[in-house]
DNA sequence: GTACTTGTTAAACT
DNA sequence: TAGTTTAACAAGTA
């Protein structure tokens, strides 16, 4: 699932690559996943270069003129492969067992551009977009983020504040976009294993040791998530179609049934928060 | 065949 | 009304 360091190592692996250069032709495979009517963006992005590529969250924002940006959200299980002219679709060494050969069936929107390269956008599950937007409405859309985890506006007393009275979750805050931008479940359970409390604490009841802990965990693992290149969990591949080193660094995330790596007796647990597999040490994690 | 997976949002609930 | 929780979306895996 592509998280903030995920889509952050995509943005910088396509930054290099897709910069400047100019866009042949762009084929739509898959109506739905594009928000615009066909034909209106096919016309907008022929022709057309990514000038820069922004993101907010866990969504991306590619410039494509003055006046538009085109807005890519992965969701769960959205994949951007950018492939050469010369290793060609589907060769090198890249994770065939998770990308197969390129276009795909779960290819759905294919960008050409003019050295013969390629930009696949493929999702299994179909859940996320291309929506091609001006630039009044990508402010819009990014002034409904909250401040991101390694940000300078992601202070302490940010934190502190946001928690205070709050009667729901602690999983649930850090999940909501609008407050905190970029945590998913994988990283809400390793930011809270870190800063040892438990996901399912009612978020205003945490003291200020425990909160100042995981205003720190959470700026951690975003940080390392980044270092790392991202999590591969079930598909995920970063802009060149390959793995993300952080799965190795998992301390709680999937480990259900196992010994706690932190006190060596608690056994990890897995339960319902917020929706969502959540898991913990019911030992160390308070 | 059934249960389960998740990011986001709309709908439902308290 | 506001804050919080749940359902829905889709298609694959166990």
């Amino acid at each position: 699932m592509p998280e903030l360091p995920e889509v952050e190592t995509i943005r910088r692996d396509l930054a290099k690559v897709l910069i400047g250069k100019k866009i042949k032709s762009v084929d739509i495979s898959l109506s739905k996943i594009v928000r615009n009517d066909d034909d209106e963006f096919v016309n907008i992005i022929q022709g057309a270069k990514f000038t820069a590529i922004e993101r907010v969250g866990k969504l991306l924002i590619f410039k494509v003129s003055t006046k538009y940006y085109l807005l890519i959200h992965l969701k769960m299980t959205g994949q951007l492969i950018y492939k050469d002219k010369k290793i060609g679709v589907g060769g090198g060494h890249t994770q065939r067992a998770l990308e197969g050969t390129l276009p795909g069936k779960h290819t759905h929107v294919t960008f050409a551009f003019n050295d013969g390269s390629k930009l696949f956008f493929n999702d299994l599950r179909r859940f996320g977009y291309l929506h091609l937007v001006e630039g009044a409405m990508k402010d819009i859309v990014r002034s409904k983020y909250g401040p991101e985890p390694t940000a300078k506006n992601f202070t302490s007393s940010y934190f502190h504040q946001l928690l205070k009275g709050k009667r729901s979750s602690i999983k649930a805050v850090l999940l909501n976009q609008k407050w905190i931008a970029g945590l998913g479940n994988i990283y809400v359970d390793e930011a809270c294993f870190l800063a040892g409390v438990r996901p399912a604490r009612t978020a205003g009841t945490l003291n200020k040791r425990q909160a100042e802990a995981l205003w720190k965990s959470c700026r951690q693992v975003i940080a390392e998530g980044i270092k790392y290149r991202g999590t591969t969990f079930s598909n995920y591949l970063d802009g060149l179609g390959k793995r993300g080193g952080y799965s190795k660094k998992l301390k709680v995330f999937g480990r259900q049934g196992k010994a706690c790596l932190r006190c060596k007796r608690g056994v990890i647990t897995k339960m319902r928060v917020a929706g969502r597999g959540t898991h913990y040490c019911p030992l160390c994690q308070k």
